[in-house]
Formats: C-alpha cells, structure tokens, sequence
DNA sequence: CAACTTGTTTACTT
DNA sequence: AAAGTAAACAAGTT
C-alpha cells in the first residue's frame, strides 16, 4: 500500500534507471491503466491519448517528481503522472526476457533495458499532464516539507478526527493510513480528536512527528527487484500500526484499535489520552 | 468468504 | 447550505 516514503523510493529508482536515457519503444499492455485524469474509472482511452502514450518513443527522459503519493515523469516537453494506487510498482529487466506477471505498460530504453510499470489491482495510472505543476493539482503541501505549527494548523478546519483530516491530500499530500497512525503516535495525539480542539502545542508536536515518520520510513525502505522493501530488519518497524494487543514501543501499555473514517485505526490509549492534553 | 487497501463519486445525514 | 459520513467502485491478496 504506497504511500509517500514507498512513492520516494520508487521516484530515486526510476531516476536510477531513466533520466538520461532515450525511450526507444512503448508497449501498453493494459489500455485501462493509461487515463485521461486521474480518479476516472477505467475504459479503454481514446486513440489520441494512445497516441500521446506512443508519442513518448524517441524522447529522452528528463527529470522525476514527487508530490505526495504522486509521482511525475518528464519525457521530452511532456510530463506523465504515475500513481501507484494500492499495487503499483516497477520492475527494470532486459530487453530479451518477457514482460512480469500484472505488466501494464513498459518503457524501452536505449540501454536495452525496459522498465515496467506493474500493477496487479489496476488502481494505477498512467496520466498525462499538462504541466509540471499540474502534479500537485488539488493536492495540500507534501507531507515531507516541514512545516511549523501554525501553518500545519491552518489547513486544518472543522470538527473531523485528526487522522481523518491528515488523510486528506487536499489538506496534506502523502499521509495514508500506516504513517498517518505512526505520526499521531509519535506526536501524542490520539486519532479521534477533533481538529477544532487540538492545542498550538499539539499542533507543533504534528508538524514535528509528520516528517520525521516519514524520513524513518524513507530510509528504512529499499527497492529490490521490482519491490520496496522494509530493510530494518522487521523489529519495530511500526509502532501501532498492525499491532493490536501488542505493547506500546514506549510504555508496553497495549496497543488499541477503532475504526475511524471506515479505516482500521492503531494507537496507544496511554501515549494518546483521548480527553488531549 | 470477508477484510483490507486508495481515491473519487454519489448519496445521505447533521 | 455547508460540512461531514458512508457506501460503492475499481481488483487482487491474505
């Protein structure tokens, strides 16, 4: 389930292997992966946007981007949103050997390599854009560029439950469900508090804990063969997250779980006192 | 078989 | 009316 720090891993690995290099053939092999806009459900594309898919043959790789789970490709003059929805990932092998299991589109390059995007849920995409700047199209600040409290605090409005609201891209890019319950937990703010009651200090404490979640999970993480993996070794890799029943990290007090927002929801009933403080 | 995952749309409720 | 909640949907793994 990719959400910021597996997007950024991804991002460095296809930097690694395209930016520089010229694409020299395109294979889509799931039309309904490549859309006119992201969100839309999947039908088979216009022949213009295959065409525009197609035209990315002969041009040279550019740059990459990221902007919250979003992650943006430069070809030539174009640029080319990737999301990874719930399965997305890449897999870079030579020419010669066949496309991998859930291949969806795959980009030649003139090192004789080819880089698949593969998806087995097609909840991916492959969206063109009109400009570098429409990757953060109704997106909030990335979740990974620090912010003090104040301004963290004022993209937040309304009664909603904290981990409800920092789930928003259009608040904030980047936090999923995973590093969402991580960050309240090292922030000592449990998930159901209301926006509206959070204190300036808590406020400071999230602004704090958010980036700080996601720079351990960045560099926790490596890209091997097609997948990201945790490279930690497995111990303490989360702190609440999947670990109902289990002892908080730092005071053993059992971890609890709510549903909030439909999702599963961790934390330490300790750590994060749900009256606040 | 059901739960779970993201993000968007649609349909209710407060 | 606006804001918030919930379900549905896409599709596959566990």
């Amino acid at each position: 389930m990719p959400e910021l720090p597996e997007v950024e891993v991804w991002r460095r690995a296809l930097h690694g292997w395209m930016v520089g290099r010229r694409i020299v053939g395109v294979r889509v092999l799931a039309p309904t992966s490549v859309r006119a806009r992201l969100g839309t459900r999947p039908v088979t594309p216009s022949a213009e946007l295959l065409e525009r898919v197609q035209g990315m043959e002969g041009g040279e790789v550019l740059a990459t981007a990221r902007h919250g789970k979003r992650l943006g490709v430069q070809v030539g003059e174009g640029w080319w949103l990737l999301h990874l929805g719930m399965s997305g990932r890449f897999e870079r092998l030579s020419r010669d050997e066949p496309a991998p299991t859930h291949a969806r589109v795959g980009w030649g390059l003139d090192d004789g390599q080819v880089v698949w995007f593969c998806d087995a849920r097609r909840f991916g995409a492959l969206v063109p854009l009109d400009s570098a700047a429409a990757l953060r199209e109704g997106l909030g600040p990335d979740a990974l560029e620090p912010l003090d409290g104040e301004s963290l605090a004022a993209r937040f409005r309304g009664r909603r439950a904290v981990k409800v609201a920092l789930m928003d891209q259009s608040c904030l890019a980047g936090l999923g469900n995973i590093h969402a319950a991580e960050a309240l937990w090292r922030a000592r703010v449990a998930p159901a508090r209301r926006v509206s009651e959070l204190s300036v200090a808590e406020w400071a404490w999230l602004a704090e804990a958010i980036p700080r979640q996601l720079r351990a999970a960045i560099d926790q993480m490596s890209e091997v063969d097609g997948f990201v993996y945790v490279t930690d070794g497995g111990e303490h890799v989360f702190a609440v997250y999947g670990r109902e029943g289990l002892p908080c990290p730092r005071c053993g007090t059992p971890v609890a779980r709510t549903v909030l927002g439909g999702r599963s929801t961790f934390w330490c009933p300790r750590c994060q006192p749900a009256e606040g403080g």
